[in-house]
DNA sequence: ATAAGTAATATGTACATACTTAATAATGTC
DNA sequence: GACATTATTAAGTATGTACATATTACTTAT
């Protein structure tokens, strides 16, 4: 079979894929248990185990204790999304990255926004309008609120020269995140600030953190015309 | 420190992420080699390993042989993405899922979706447009080139009974893919399919993929206004 | 000094073994 | 029959050991 004395758990997971993907065992099947599998192909129990890990992440299988691994019936396509901080995105494309502040003020959330934090009450927080460039060209234009309870010391931060999105991911680690895409027209407020077209479709990508269960930020990314967002594979 | 004698991977993960959030170990900072966290610890090497595998998947910290483990200095957001069959996600919210064919034909793909492909040549493809429903009403749109030197056996499917989609992703798994985002505003052929004004903003989710090198379908999906991409958490 | 070759090293993989846990199946009780 | 209890099962975890592999650091030859 193969050339070497023993296998890579890589090549463990490709023969049990090949046998999905063949139709060996169908959607719905339920596989050989891992120590048969080992046995078959004769390699130990953990290397089936590493193999059967990587095809459950990818959504292949579905593993239950007792229950034993079967191939799934609702075949998804799963994918891996990076979304670096701004000014790392437009720097590794060779741009010139630029920031400016455009409003910073408080106010009482509206409910949208507490919902989306999963809280039941509406509090005040800050609320934080700013632009991405790249190439001095607006790229980006963010609508932030940040629970100001969670990060008080976001008070003491002067916003008009580092951006929220910076300070917060280097200084205020998330433990759990929401992301959420969208299409939206531009309206007249957000097209001036992107220099667009007011009714330009926009993709907005949107993000809620929290620290454990306390909120901490929900931002609200514009870009501009043209953008798109890439699986990282 | 902890009650258990031993303990679990998922505790060494905490505890190394905590030291990376409370800023013992700063971004770009050297981690101790897993020998020896390991021995400071008082668990297994490998133990040490399965819970950097997992901050590492998770894009916390970068990991070299010889190089040693070190926290990532540009921290990402990553998310992982699941795109379920249009049928499947229609009928998980409950709803009437309902599938139309509105053309199929051959032509000269565009040099555009060759270059998707990866191919440097343009070659005659299968060009099939059809829509999605959800309750009776349009919900996706989708313009979609399946290569049939790949896929022959695309030729005797009748796809005005079932959707190129669902045949697909049950008779021909891809082995490598490509996913990408974007709005745009509805042109006046998609909005009428759609039954929505000229010019909506649009989430376009675009799909290419292949089997080896050998491509098999590119699609885009228009969705309907008002569509929404989330993480799976 | 520069290039090529060599040693050292930290992560990665494979394995055997033992034990844990969650889920299911079997059993007994009312 | 319905329900709670117990046993069984297959995946999940933890460990120690041995070896593989990719890099870095060092050494030697030109």
């Amino acid at each position: 079979m193969t050339r070497d004395a023993r296998l890579s758990w890589k090549e463990v997971r490709d023969q049990i894929r090949a046998g999905i993907l063949n139709r060996t065992y169908a959607p719905g099947d339920k596989l050989p248990r891992d120590a048969d599998i080992a046995e078959t192909l004769g390699c130990a129990r953990s290397t089936v185990q590493r193999a059967m890990r990587d095809l459950s992440d990818a959504g292949l299988v579905e593993r239950k204790r007792k229950g034993g691994t079967h191939v799934r019936t609702d075949p998804v396509t799963r994918a891996t999304l990076d979304i670096p901080i701004t000014r790392r995105e437009v720097e590794k494309r060779g741009g010139v990255y630029g920031y400016q502040l455009i409003d910073q003020s408080f106010d009482v959330i509206p409910h949208e926004v507490a919902r989306k934090f999963e809280q039941t009450e509406t509090t005040e927080m800050m609320r934080v309008q700013a632009l991405h460039l790249a190439d001095h060209k607006p790229h980006i234009f963010e609508d932030r609120w940040i629970c100001t309870d969670t990060v008080p010391e976001i008070l003491n931060v002067d916003l008009s020269r580092e951006s929220a999105n910076e300070w917060l991911v280097h200084n205020k680690p998330y433990t759990r995140f929401d992301l959420r895409f969208y299409a939206i027209s531009a309206d007249a407020e957000t097209a001036e600030f992107l220099k667009i077209e007011h009714g330009s479709a926009l993709l907005v990508i949107e993000r809620t953190t929290w620290i454990g269960t306390a909120p901490i930020t929900l931002v609200k990314a514009y870009t501009a015309p043209g953008y798109e967002l890439l699986t990282s594979n």
